[in-house]
DNA sequence: TGCGTGTGTGCAACATATGCATAGACTACG
DNA sequence: CGTAGTCTATGCATATGTTGCACACACGCA
């Protein structure tokens, strides 16, 4: 609606992929070149646009101030919660959202489908490591160093036939969920409970929490969960959407880690 | 300059700080509430603004994306580089730059005031992480789990008479570094070598490097090495701004680590 | 029912953003 | 040394685009 403004987040666009001369950006505007010399004096004023040694303009710090500062303030439930209501609707199951804080996955939200009414029965519970889908999503996403740290003095509790009792047996589970993008927990936490789940991500690709489908085994066949696995997947990447966080990954998808 | 996108990104700046409702906005700039819409639906359409459940306005995910995909193209080199060659022209010393890679600390820039060619000496060498000023800047600063694995299974090997030979005595000189902002080396590394070192930090306050001076003992005594630390400080200040770091810390330093 | 809020759209007035010309500073290059 | 190619910067006339206002609608709430 207004071009002046819109004309001015294109270039902070353009300037988020790769730093760039003024030719380019003028050209890519198509405006003059003192048009696009008085948006960058103005974007630079204000610090969110920063030049070079070389004279070309990259983003500034107030992108990075501001940006990391919004980002303390989101709640992960207000942002998941649409999404989780609507899978939940869609699939007709209950629907949960967790966190990693410590050495524990704690369940921050949940969803019902059947009662429109939340039922706060496992709000704040938290889930053994090892053995619970969504606990599985996050730590599928999660920095190895951290994931390794946090599984070395985990106690691998059996609570049913199916949990896994060794690191290399999870591990390996890992390594499978994440080439398929979800985890699945048949029964591995309660005999006739079954799940799917899959991470949220944030832009930098940590997983900054995890949205789990359970269901009992005597109501739905595993067949008939696993089908609700693409809803899963659209609902966590639209979340992590909010987050910053790119689905398009590029095919070098191993990216630098410094700064 | 651009009256239109100035107000556009205060739009970005007020809602930076907190989520706002639109005549609050207004109020703000001073203008409409039409106006006001307007350029909100003009961030909205970017993705730069986003609207909350209750109609409040917050920022989006571009503002994320772009952040984030910025901050990995930058290069701390290049952004460190003008500030640490002004540190060493003021204090007539050698400058060095630093980051933590893998298990170790490698050296990435130097700067001599003495000869404006640089020397490539100590680029690329690594440094053991207990005995010198630039290790123990970013370790003082790293994020404690992640401190206590690096040393866990460490090396404390003495080089001389006044290296840390234990983590109890590395971790002591840690928090009184930490509290005073920077570190010295005193010949811990090598015999007649001093130096002082502060962090660089990012916007979540992490370190992405570390800066030091460093000079012999025969020419500078420890005070006069000493008297070098304001400028060191506001070196490295500089430097953590260009990556969104504020100085200015809320009180409450403590801040929610999730999302 | 009225009130406060946010949303949305014409429209006239005019503030302002634009393109162009021009010029200085600087670098690279032959 | 001149030439060409950058980026920077400013003045100015034009007309474009932005603004404020009026007005209307939807919604939740007392």
């Amino acid at each position: 609606m207004s071009q002046t403004l819109h004309r001015g987040l294109l270039v902070i666009e353009l300037l988020g992929e790769r730093p760039r001369r003024i030719a380019e950006i003028a050209e890519e505007l198509e405006v003059h070149h003192s048009t696009a010399l008085r948006l960058l004096h103005t974007l630079r004023s204000e610090g969110f646009v920063h030049q070079q040694d070389d004279s070309r303009y990259r983003l500034g710090s107030s992108m990075f101030r501001l940006a990391h500062h919004a980002l303390e303030g989101i709640d992960v439930r207000d942002l998941a919660r649409p999404d989780m209501e609507r899978l939940s609707q869609r699939c007709g199951e209950t629907v949960h959202l967790g966190i990693l804080e410590g050495r524990q996955v704690v369940y921050i939200e949940k969803v019902e489908a059947k009662h429109p009414v939340r039922m706060y029965s496992r709000i704040g519970a938290v889930a053994p490591l090892h053995c619970t889908g969504l606990a599985k999503a996050i730590l599928m996403r999660l920095d190895p160093e951290r994931r390794d740290q946090l599984l070395h003095d985990h106690q691998f509790t059996a609570y049913t036939d199916a949990t896994h009792t060794s690191p290399e047996s999870l591990l390996d589970d890992l390594t499978r969920s994440a080439e398929r993008g979800y985890t699945r927990d048949d029964q591995e936490h309660e005999p006739g409970i079954h799940c799917i789940a899959a991470p949220v991500l944030t832009a930098d690709g940590r997983p900054a929490a995890g949205v789990s489908i359970s269901a009992p085994t005597s109501r739905i066949s595993s067949q008939t969960l696993l089908e609700q696995v693409p809803d899963l997947l659209i609902a966590t990447q639209r979340i992590s959407h909010h987050l910053g966080w790119e689905h398009e990954r590029s095919p070098a998808s191993t990216r630098r880690a410094y700064t």
